[in-house]
RNA sequence: GGAGAGAUACCCAAGUGGCCAAAGGGAUCAGACUGUAAAUCUGACGGCGUUAGCCUUCGAAGGUUCGAAUCCUUCUCUCUCCA
Protein backbone atom coordinates (compact mmCIF):
# COMPACT_ATOMS: atom_id res chain seq x y z
CA UNK A 1 0.00 0.00 0.00
CA UNK A 2 3.02 2.75 0.63
CA UNK A 3 4.61 1.31 -1.72
CA UNK A 4 1.72 3.13 -4.64
CA UNK A 5 2.13 6.35 -3.24
CA UNK A 6 2.65 8.28 -6.06
CA UNK A 7 3.70 12.01 -5.02
CA UNK A 8 5.46 12.55 -1.91
CA UNK A 9 2.72 13.07 0.18
CA UNK A 10 -0.58 11.15 1.32
CA UNK A 11 -3.05 12.11 4.09
CA UNK A 12 -5.72 10.76 4.88
CA UNK A 13 -8.49 11.72 7.60
CA UNK A 14 -9.39 9.26 10.49
CA UNK A 15 -12.30 10.80 12.17
CA UNK A 16 -13.85 14.91 11.68
CA UNK A 17 -15.94 16.13 13.84
CA UNK A 18 -18.83 18.43 13.73
CA UNK A 19 -18.04 22.23 14.74
CA UNK A 20 -21.10 24.41 16.41
CA UNK A 21 -21.18 25.88 12.84
CA UNK A 22 -22.32 22.40 11.69
CA UNK A 23 -19.29 22.61 9.55
CA UNK A 24 -16.69 19.64 9.17
CA UNK A 25 -13.76 20.87 12.35
CA UNK A 26 -12.08 18.87 14.52
CA UNK A 27 -10.06 15.94 12.86
CA UNK A 28 -7.70 13.20 13.29
CA UNK A 29 -5.17 12.04 10.26
CA UNK A 30 -2.64 10.48 9.15
CA UNK A 31 -0.23 11.69 6.84
CA UNK A 32 1.97 9.77 5.41
CA UNK A 33 5.49 10.83 3.37
CA UNK A 34 7.46 9.57 1.00
CA UNK A 35 11.02 10.08 3.24
CA UNK A 36 14.24 10.93 1.17
CA UNK A 37 16.17 7.43 1.70
CA UNK A 38 13.18 5.50 0.88
CA UNK A 39 11.65 5.16 4.50
CA UNK A 40 7.96 6.38 4.62
CA UNK A 41 7.30 8.35 7.32
CA UNK A 42 3.75 8.26 9.12
CA UNK A 43 2.70 11.65 11.24
CA UNK A 44 -0.67 10.80 13.46
CA UNK A 45 -2.52 14.53 13.40
CA UNK A 46 -2.98 17.15 14.78
CA UNK A 47 0.63 17.42 15.50
CA UNK A 48 3.03 20.02 17.17
CA UNK A 49 6.11 20.38 15.24
CA UNK A 50 8.71 22.13 17.25
CA UNK A 51 10.79 24.80 15.82
CA UNK A 52 14.45 23.92 14.75
CA UNK A 53 16.07 26.77 13.50
CA UNK A 54 19.21 26.45 12.92
CA UNK A 55 19.16 22.79 12.77
CA UNK A 56 18.88 22.20 16.35
CA UNK A 57 15.79 22.21 18.14
CA UNK A 58 17.65 24.61 21.03
CA UNK A 59 19.05 22.71 24.25
CA UNK A 60 17.77 19.50 22.93
CA UNK A 61 19.50 16.29 21.03
CA UNK A 62 17.34 14.45 18.76
CA UNK A 63 17.62 11.21 20.59
CA UNK A 64 15.53 13.15 23.08
CA UNK A 65 12.80 14.57 20.56
CA UNK A 66 12.47 11.24 19.34
CA UNK A 67 11.92 10.14 23.42
CA UNK A 68 9.56 12.71 23.90
CA UNK A 69 7.33 11.22 20.51
CA UNK A 70 8.08 14.41 18.42
CA UNK A 71 7.09 13.04 14.75
CA UNK A 72 8.23 16.30 12.70
CA UNK A 73 10.70 18.93 13.57
CA UNK A 74 10.67 22.53 11.83
CA UNK A 75 14.15 23.95 9.76
CA UNK A 76 14.55 26.99 8.32
CA UNK A 77 15.55 28.37 4.94
CA UNK A 78 16.98 31.81 5.54
CA UNK A 79 18.97 30.57 8.75
CA UNK A 80 20.64 27.46 7.24
CA UNK A 81 21.36 29.33 3.66
CA UNK A 82 23.24 31.72 5.97
CA UNK A 83 25.36 29.48 7.81
CA UNK A 84 26.39 26.56 7.08
CA UNK A 85 24.35 27.56 3.86
CA UNK A 86 22.62 24.69 1.99
CA UNK A 87 25.12 23.49 -0.57
CA UNK A 88 27.42 22.80 2.59
CA UNK A 89 24.34 20.81 4.05
CA UNK A 90 23.96 18.95 0.70
CA UNK A 91 26.80 17.59 0.62
CA UNK A 92 27.21 16.69 4.04
CA UNK A 93 24.16 14.49 3.56
CA UNK A 94 21.08 16.83 3.60
CA UNK A 95 19.73 18.03 6.61
CA UNK A 96 18.34 14.88 8.31
CA UNK A 97 22.01 13.55 7.98
CA UNK A 98 24.06 16.65 9.54
CA UNK A 99 21.60 17.23 12.16
CA UNK A 100 20.59 13.36 12.86
CA UNK A 101 17.11 13.28 12.73
CA UNK A 102 15.47 10.53 11.06
CA UNK A 103 11.84 11.76 11.11
CA UNK A 104 10.20 14.19 8.88
CA UNK A 105 11.46 17.43 8.65
CA UNK A 106 9.60 20.73 7.51
CA UNK A 107 11.29 23.75 6.44
CA UNK A 108 10.21 27.22 6.68
CA UNK A 109 11.00 29.36 3.46
CA UNK A 110 12.45 32.32 4.89
CA UNK A 111 9.00 34.43 4.02
CA UNK A 112 9.10 34.82 7.56
CA UNK A 113 12.20 36.63 8.12
CA UNK A 114 11.08 38.79 5.53
CA UNK A 115 8.56 40.23 7.99
CA UNK A 116 10.17 39.54 11.53
CA UNK A 117 13.28 41.22 10.04
CA UNK A 118 11.95 43.80 8.04
CA UNK A 119 14.08 46.61 9.28
CA UNK A 120 17.00 44.79 7.05
CA UNK A 121 14.66 44.16 4.33
CA UNK A 122 13.51 46.04 0.35
CA UNK A 123 10.55 43.81 -0.64
CA UNK A 124 9.90 44.27 -4.30
CA UNK A 125 7.62 42.08 -6.76
CA UNK A 126 11.03 39.96 -7.73
CA UNK A 127 11.81 38.67 -4.36
CA UNK A 128 13.82 40.62 -1.37
CA UNK A 129 16.66 41.97 -0.98
CA UNK A 130 17.79 41.67 2.71
CA UNK A 131 21.39 42.67 4.85
CA UNK A 132 22.23 39.12 7.13
CA UNK A 133 21.66 39.32 10.42
CA UNK A 134 24.73 38.01 11.77
CA UNK A 135 27.23 40.06 9.49
CA UNK A 136 25.13 42.92 7.21
CA UNK A 137 25.96 41.27 4.00
CA UNK A 138 23.26 41.67 1.48
CA UNK A 139 21.51 39.11 0.02
CA UNK A 140 18.35 38.58 -1.83
CA UNK A 141 15.96 35.67 -1.69
CA UNK A 142 13.57 35.05 -4.83
CA UNK A 143 10.61 32.68 -4.78
CA UNK A 144 13.12 29.78 -6.84
CA UNK A 145 16.20 30.59 -4.47
CA UNK A 146 13.91 29.79 -1.83
CA UNK A 147 12.88 26.26 -3.49
CA UNK A 148 16.65 25.70 -4.30
CA UNK A 149 17.77 26.43 -1.16
CA UNK A 150 15.03 23.88 0.69
CA UNK A 151 15.73 21.64 -2.18
CA UNK A 152 19.53 21.40 -1.02
CA UNK A 153 18.43 20.81 2.60
CA UNK A 154 16.69 17.61 1.46
CA UNK A 155 13.37 18.47 3.87
CA UNK A 156 10.07 16.74 3.40
CA UNK A 157 7.92 19.39 3.61
CA UNK A 158 8.46 22.44 1.85
CA UNK A 159 6.83 25.82 2.24
CA UNK A 160 6.19 28.15 -0.40
CA UNK A 161 7.84 31.53 -0.34
CA UNK A 162 5.31 33.89 1.15
CA UNK A 163 4.80 37.81 2.05
CA UNK A 164 3.89 38.05 5.96
CA UNK A 165 2.38 41.41 6.33
CA UNK A 166 3.17 43.34 9.32
CA UNK A 167 0.14 43.92 11.93
CA UNK A 168 -1.40 46.21 12.42
CA UNK A 169 -1.39 46.99 8.15
CA UNK A 170 -4.10 48.19 5.89
CA UNK A 171 -6.60 46.37 3.79
CA UNK A 172 -4.07 47.54 0.49
CA UNK A 173 -1.26 46.58 2.06
CA UNK A 174 -2.71 43.23 3.20
CA UNK A 175 -3.88 42.31 -0.42
CA UNK A 176 -0.57 43.44 -2.07
CA UNK A 177 1.26 40.73 0.19
CA UNK A 178 -1.80 38.55 -0.56
CA UNK A 179 -1.55 38.70 -4.53
CA UNK A 180 2.54 38.77 -3.90
CA UNK A 181 2.12 35.68 -1.74
CA UNK A 182 0.00 34.28 -4.77
CA UNK A 183 2.42 35.17 -7.72
CA UNK A 184 5.34 33.56 -5.70
CA UNK A 185 3.38 30.33 -4.81
CA UNK A 186 3.26 30.04 -8.81
CA UNK A 187 6.81 30.49 -9.31
CA UNK A 188 7.84 28.37 -6.91
CA UNK A 189 5.72 25.50 -7.99
CA UNK A 190 7.92 25.79 -11.02
CA UNK A 191 11.08 24.81 -9.46
CA UNK A 192 11.84 21.04 -9.35
CA UNK A 193 12.11 19.44 -6.10
CA UNK A 194 13.53 16.23 -5.33
CA UNK A 195 11.07 13.29 -5.34
CA UNK A 196 10.24 13.06 -1.66
CA UNK A 197 9.58 16.69 -1.07
CA UNK A 198 5.62 17.67 -0.63
CA UNK A 199 4.88 21.37 -1.04
CA UNK A 200 3.02 23.82 1.40
CA UNK A 201 1.16 26.66 0.43
CA UNK A 202 0.69 29.26 2.32
CA UNK A 203 -2.28 31.83 2.46
CA UNK A 204 -2.17 35.13 3.50
CA UNK A 205 -5.04 38.04 4.02
CA UNK A 206 -4.28 39.11 7.49
CA UNK A 207 -7.42 39.77 9.61
CA UNK A 208 -9.59 40.20 6.48
CA UNK A 209 -11.81 37.82 6.37
CA UNK A 210 -12.52 38.47 2.21
CA UNK A 211 -8.50 38.49 1.90
CA UNK A 212 -8.11 35.02 3.48
CA UNK A 213 -11.42 34.02 1.05
CA UNK A 214 -9.71 35.09 -2.03
CA UNK A 215 -6.01 34.04 -0.77
CA UNK A 216 -7.41 29.90 -0.01
CA UNK A 217 -9.51 30.43 -3.65
CA UNK A 218 -5.91 31.66 -5.29
CA UNK A 219 -3.90 29.01 -3.63
CA UNK A 220 -6.17 25.75 -3.32
CA UNK A 221 -6.56 26.19 -7.40
CA UNK A 222 -2.73 25.19 -7.50
CA UNK A 223 -0.98 21.61 -7.10
CA UNK A 224 -0.07 21.89 -3.67
CA UNK A 225 0.44 19.00 -1.19
CA UNK A 226 -1.16 20.75 1.88
CA UNK A 227 -1.96 24.31 2.80
CA UNK A 228 -0.73 26.51 5.43
CA UNK A 229 -2.32 29.49 7.23
CA UNK A 230 0.18 32.34 7.50
CA UNK A 231 0.37 35.53 8.79
CA UNK A 232 -1.08 35.08 12.08
CA UNK A 233 -0.01 35.20 15.38
CA UNK A 234 2.10 38.14 14.85
CA UNK A 235 0.48 41.00 17.40
CA UNK A 236 -2.84 40.63 16.82
CA UNK A 237 -4.66 39.47 20.07
CA UNK A 238 -5.28 35.82 20.66
CA UNK A 239 -8.73 35.86 20.51
CA UNK A 240 -8.38 37.91 16.67
CA UNK A 241 -5.70 34.99 15.79
CA UNK A 242 -8.53 32.18 16.82
CA UNK A 243 -11.25 33.59 14.89
CA UNK A 244 -9.77 34.23 11.93
CA UNK A 245 -8.56 30.50 11.94
CA UNK A 246 -11.61 29.45 12.71
CA UNK A 247 -12.43 31.21 9.94
CA UNK A 248 -9.96 30.06 7.74
CA UNK A 249 -9.67 26.44 8.22
CA UNK A 250 -13.14 25.61 6.69
CA UNK A 251 -11.69 27.29 3.03
CA UNK A 252 -9.20 24.66 2.76
CA UNK A 253 -9.53 21.46 1.22
CA UNK A 254 -11.08 18.28 3.50
CA UNK A 255 -8.68 16.23 2.02
CA UNK A 256 -4.81 17.69 2.51
CA UNK A 257 -3.26 18.71 5.58
CA UNK A 258 -4.11 22.05 7.53
CA UNK A 259 -1.13 24.16 9.18
CA UNK A 260 -1.29 26.67 11.19
CA UNK A 261 2.20 28.88 11.32
CA UNK A 262 3.88 30.12 14.18
CA UNK A 263 0.79 29.02 16.95
CA UNK A 264 0.93 29.25 19.69
CA UNK A 265 -0.09 28.75 23.35
CA UNK A 266 -1.62 25.41 24.67
CA UNK A 267 -5.15 27.24 24.43
CA UNK A 268 -4.29 28.38 20.80
CA UNK A 269 -3.24 24.88 19.91
CA UNK A 270 -6.81 23.59 21.08
CA UNK A 271 -9.04 26.55 19.80
CA UNK A 272 -6.85 25.52 16.52
CA UNK A 273 -7.42 21.65 16.50
CA UNK A 274 -11.04 22.92 17.26
CA UNK A 275 -10.96 25.14 14.09
CA UNK A 276 -9.97 22.10 12.09
CA UNK A 277 -6.23 22.62 11.86
CA UNK A 278 -4.14 19.28 11.66
CA UNK A 279 -0.15 21.18 11.71
CA UNK A 280 1.09 23.89 14.21
CA UNK A 281 4.24 24.89 15.04
CA UNK A 282 5.91 27.34 17.48
CA UNK A 283 9.10 28.77 19.85
CA UNK A 284 7.31 29.44 22.66
CA UNK A 285 7.63 25.74 23.95
CA UNK A 286 11.12 26.02 23.29
CA UNK A 287 11.93 29.60 23.90
CA UNK A 288 9.94 30.23 27.17
CA UNK A 289 11.31 27.08 28.50
CA UNK A 290 14.56 28.69 28.62
CA UNK A 291 12.96 31.89 29.87
CA UNK A 292 11.70 29.88 32.84
CA UNK A 293 8.20 29.74 31.72
CA UNK A 294 6.94 25.95 31.86
CA UNK A 295 3.71 24.64 30.46
CA UNK A 296 1.79 22.19 32.69
CA UNK A 297 -1.64 20.38 33.09
CA UNK A 298 -2.76 23.58 35.41
CA UNK A 299 -1.29 25.99 33.32
CA UNK A 300 1.88 28.23 33.53
CA UNK A 301 4.42 28.01 36.19
CA UNK A 302 7.15 30.80 36.14
CA UNK A 303 9.80 28.03 37.44
CA UNK A 304 11.96 31.30 38.90
CA UNK A 305 9.03 32.54 41.23
CA UNK A 306 10.41 32.81 45.04
CA UNK A 307 7.16 30.35 45.79
CA UNK A 308 9.20 27.30 44.53
CA UNK A 309 12.16 27.84 46.10
CA UNK A 310 10.85 25.43 49.22
CA UNK A 311 8.57 23.38 46.68
CA UNK A 312 9.57 19.63 46.74
CA UNK A 313 6.91 18.39 44.95
CA UNK A 314 7.08 17.42 40.57
CA UNK A 315 6.91 20.40 38.24
CA UNK A 316 3.93 17.96 36.68
CA UNK A 317 2.09 15.72 38.69
CA UNK A 318 0.67 14.14 35.59
CA UNK A 319 3.96 14.70 33.12
CA UNK A 320 5.99 11.36 32.13
CA UNK A 321 9.06 13.38 31.08
CA UNK A 322 12.50 13.16 33.00
CA UNK A 323 12.31 16.34 34.45
CA UNK A 324 9.27 15.97 36.38
CA UNK A 325 9.53 12.44 37.05
CA UNK A 326 13.50 12.82 38.59
CA UNK A 327 13.56 16.65 39.97
CA UNK A 328 11.60 18.68 41.90
CA UNK A 329 10.31 22.31 41.18
CA UNK A 330 12.60 23.45 43.72
CA UNK A 331 15.41 22.15 42.11
CA UNK A 332 14.29 23.38 38.47
CA UNK A 333 14.17 26.78 40.04
CA UNK A 334 17.47 26.56 41.53
CA UNK A 335 19.28 25.87 38.28
CA UNK A 336 17.38 28.16 36.92
CA UNK A 337 18.25 31.40 38.71
CA UNK A 338 21.92 29.96 39.05
CA UNK A 339 21.94 30.41 34.95
CA UNK A 340 22.59 26.69 34.37
CA UNK A 341 22.67 25.04 31.07
CA UNK A 342 20.81 21.86 32.30
CA UNK A 343 18.16 24.40 32.96
CA UNK A 344 17.23 25.27 29.80
CA UNK A 345 17.78 21.43 28.48
CA UNK A 346 15.32 19.97 31.32
CA UNK A 347 12.45 22.89 30.59
CA UNK A 348 12.59 22.30 27.29
CA UNK A 349 12.36 18.42 27.69
CA UNK A 350 9.01 19.04 29.70
CA UNK A 351 7.70 22.33 27.81
CA UNK A 352 7.80 20.00 24.51
CA UNK A 353 6.68 16.35 26.43
CA UNK A 354 3.67 18.89 26.98
CA UNK A 355 2.72 20.16 23.65
CA UNK A 356 3.18 16.46 22.19
CA UNK A 357 1.51 15.27 25.23
CA UNK A 358 -1.35 17.32 24.49
CA UNK A 359 -1.65 16.69 21.02
CA UNK A 360 -1.81 13.25 21.53
CA UNK A 361 -4.80 13.96 24.27
CA UNK A 362 -6.45 15.94 21.55
CA UNK A 363 -5.60 13.36 18.81
CA UNK A 364 -7.48 10.45 20.91
CA UNK A 365 -10.52 12.48 22.54
CA UNK A 366 -11.09 13.21 18.50
CA UNK A 367 -11.08 9.18 17.57
CA UNK A 368 -13.06 8.49 20.49
CA UNK A 369 -15.73 11.39 19.90
CA UNK A 370 -15.56 13.36 22.52
CA UNK A 371 -13.36 16.63 22.13
CA UNK A 372 -15.90 19.34 23.56
CA UNK A 373 -15.52 17.53 26.82
CA UNK A 374 -11.90 16.88 26.58
CA UNK A 375 -11.10 20.85 26.02
CA UNK A 376 -13.54 21.99 28.51
CA UNK A 377 -11.36 19.59 30.92
CA UNK A 378 -8.56 21.00 29.95
CA UNK A 379 -9.63 24.58 30.64
CA UNK A 380 -10.67 23.91 33.87
CA UNK A 381 -7.29 21.72 35.02
CA UNK A 382 -5.49 25.03 33.71
CA UNK A 383 -7.41 27.55 35.40
CA UNK A 384 -6.42 25.34 38.60
C1' G B 1 54.94 54.54 66.60
C1' G B 2 54.97 57.45 61.58
C1' A B 3 52.73 58.55 56.57
C1' G B 4 48.73 58.02 53.38
C1' A B 5 43.92 56.27 51.45
C1' G B 6 39.05 55.27 52.57
C1' A B 7 33.78 54.50 55.00
C1' U B 8 27.48 55.94 49.90
C1' A B 9 21.22 51.88 49.78
C1' C B 10 21.09 44.13 50.37
C1' C B 11 26.39 43.79 47.72
C1' C B 12 29.95 46.34 44.44
C1' A B 13 30.39 51.27 42.98
C1' A B 14 29.71 56.69 40.76
C1' G B 15 28.79 61.28 42.83
C1' U B 16 32.81 66.47 45.94
C1' G B 17 27.50 72.87 47.77
C1' G B 18 21.33 73.22 45.09
C1' C B 19 19.27 69.78 38.77
C1' C B 20 20.46 63.87 44.82
C1' A B 21 16.04 59.45 47.42
C1' A B 22 21.37 59.60 45.21
C1' A B 23 24.41 57.18 38.21
C1' G B 24 25.87 52.23 36.78
C1' G B 25 26.31 47.01 37.74
C1' G B 26 24.98 42.76 40.65
C1' A B 27 21.54 40.40 43.75
C1' U B 28 16.36 40.18 44.72
C1' C B 29 11.03 40.42 43.19
C1' A B 30 7.43 40.33 39.29
C1' G B 31 5.91 40.19 34.17
C1' A B 32 6.34 39.26 28.88
C1' C B 33 7.62 35.81 24.99
C1' U B 34 3.09 32.66 19.21
C1' G B 35 6.33 30.13 10.89
C1' U B 36 13.50 31.91 16.85
C1' A B 37 18.60 38.27 15.31
C1' A B 38 15.87 35.75 22.08
C1' A B 39 19.77 30.99 27.75
C1' U B 40 16.17 37.36 25.62
C1' C B 41 13.45 41.65 26.95
C1' U B 42 10.50 44.84 30.34
C1' G B 43 9.15 46.77 35.05
C1' A B 44 9.91 47.29 40.48
C1' C B 45 13.77 47.78 43.83
C1' G B 46 14.48 53.28 51.54
C1' G B 47 9.21 54.03 53.82
C1' C B 48 4.01 55.85 53.28
C1' G B 49 0.52 57.58 49.37
C1' U B 50 -3.41 56.25 43.41
C1' U B 51 -1.19 61.31 42.21
C1' A B 52 0.75 65.73 44.12
C1' G B 53 3.72 65.05 47.96
C1' C B 54 5.52 63.80 52.79
C1' C B 55 9.08 61.20 55.96
C1' U B 56 13.94 58.79 56.80
C1' U B 57 18.92 58.00 54.54
C1' C B 58 25.54 58.64 52.08
C1' G B 59 30.34 55.64 59.33
C1' A B 60 29.00 58.77 64.32
C1' A B 61 28.41 63.44 66.74
C1' G B 62 28.74 68.54 66.28
C1' G B 63 29.43 72.92 63.14
C1' U B 64 29.44 76.43 58.58
C1' U B 65 25.49 77.70 54.95
C1' C B 66 19.26 80.06 52.60
C1' G B 67 20.77 74.95 51.26
C1' A B 68 25.47 69.46 52.89
C1' A B 69 26.53 62.68 50.57
C1' U B 70 29.71 66.92 49.05
C1' C B 71 32.96 72.17 53.29
C1' C B 72 35.03 72.36 58.74
C1' U B 73 36.00 69.90 63.77
C1' U B 74 36.24 65.70 66.79
C1' C B 75 35.48 60.59 67.23
C1' U B 76 34.98 55.29 65.50
C1' C B 77 36.39 51.70 62.16
C1' U B 78 38.98 49.64 57.56
C1' C B 79 43.08 49.24 54.17
C1' U B 80 48.20 50.33 52.22
C1' C B 81 53.23 51.76 52.99
C1' C B 82 57.46 52.93 56.39
C1' A B 83 59.66 51.65 61.17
Amino acid sequence: MSDLMSGPLQFSVEKVLAGEDGLPRARAGTLKLKGSLGQEHTVRTPVFMPVGTAGTVKGVTTGELRDMRAQVILGNTYHLYLRPGHARVERLGELHKFMHWQGPILTDSGGFQVFSLAGLNKIDDEGVTFQSHIDGSTHRFTPELSMEIQKGLGSDMVMAFDQCPPYPATRDEVRAAMRRTVSWAERGLRVPLKPHQARFGIIQGGLYEELRMQSAQDLTSLPFDAFAIGGLSIGETPELMQKMAYFTAPLLPQDKPRYLMGVGRPEDLVEGVRAGIDMFDCVMPTRNARNGQLFTSRGKVNIKNAKYADDAGPLDPECPCETCTRYSRAYLRHLFICGELLSARLNTVHNLTFYIGLMEQMRTAILENRFDEWAKDFYTKSRS
